[in-house]
DNA sequence: TTCATCCTGGACACGGTGTGCAGGATCGTT
DNA sequence: AACGATCCTGCACACCGTGTCCAGGATGAA
């Protein structure tokens, strides 16, 4: 597989109609009903354009990942003095794409994606915890993880800044019972 | 796809191979590396048959299901004073079957599995935190659940015991919370 | 033993995947 | 504007896994 250089217009065209496509079909149908052919299809690109720029499915999917990672790491950064706020701007962000949202770590999504996900949650939880144990960092992670899925696959009526203020209210006794144990 | 009588040894006979070839296989490579075909094999069941008992390889997994269900519902039922007292019982048993969970709920199982074993703990924990809000179970839920796969995951030297005394400790003090705002 | 039921293995069609290539289209550069 | 480099395209092809079907052999229950 070549990789073409990425300052050439066609190439970002390409990229990006693909990605925005393989997004769409996620929304309509979900990770498992979505071929290469129709992402190329709705995307209208050659089949054979995609294997230049991505091995598979998978690939493409995660090749938009680092955007949404880096921007969810510039978010809720200004106020370091409690810990875990980025929670904040991550739930505002996902209300604000609640589709894209839902294809993304919903429940018809792609186990890749999930982990993923989950992954950059624990990661900013570790970073906001920096002291505590990893069981103490897992079991919030976790917490506000299922949280958001649950927030965003129910369709539930609560706004973002709800959803916070619950999950900010919910995990101070266990930061503060996590903080007796050492 | 015909629904044979399940009296019959043979029908028992090859669904226990089947369904044993599956999750040792699952073990060995993961969900996606498995296909129908190997699982025959390993269990020494001809491909037709196969299909004459299972839509799919997903059937086949969630067949297995109602068995855990059943047993983690009764497990941790006797102790009905302090809530959550089913945790204990599923910890010792993700822990005498360890490769078994891994390859059921961990990072390489299938999107289903890891699903329906949520929605499992979900369910568990509903029941014993009757009266709560949803957001608190789910709260609880995903900490519980992230806590149990992490451990099973990371292949962390802690016992059952004591991940079970950290989860309880750190929950306490969110139901304690979480009571404060009805 | 008898009969019903199950297992078998092989053939078949089908669809999705991944690769290769020659020709046309488009970009960046001068 | 013209050029060379790079990209896109559409098509062909082989490959693999899936799901279906069936006739015949094997094994269960009675």
């Amino acid at each position: 597989m070549r990789v073409p250089r990425s300052t050439d217009r066609r190439v970002v065209r390409t990229r990006e109609a693909l990605r925005d496509a393989l997004i769409a079909l996620m929304v309509e149908r979900g990770w498992d009903e979505v071929g290469i052919r129709d992402v190329c299809a709705r995307a209208s690109v050659g089949r054979s354009t995609f294997y230049t720029h991505f091995a598979d499915k998978e690939e493409l999917l995660l090749s938009g990942y680092d955007d949404l990672r880096r921007m969810l790491r510039s978010v809720g950064r200004g106020d370091s003095r409690k810990p875990l706020a980025f929670t904040r701007g991550l739930l505002e962000h996902a209300h604000d794409n609640k589709r894209m949202f839902r294809a993304l770590v919903g429940k018809r999504s792609s186990q890749v994606a999930q982990t993923r996900f989950l992954q950059l949650v624990v990661e900013l939880t570790r970073e906001d915890l920096a002291g505590n144990g990893e069981t103490t960092v897992q079991y919030v992670a976790g917490a506000c993880f299922q949280l958001l899925i649950w927030w965003v696959d129910s369709r539930s009526a609560l706004s973002p800044e709800e959803i916070d203020a619950i999950f900010q209210r919910l995990t101070k006794p266990v930061l503060a019972e996590a903080r007796l144990a050492r």
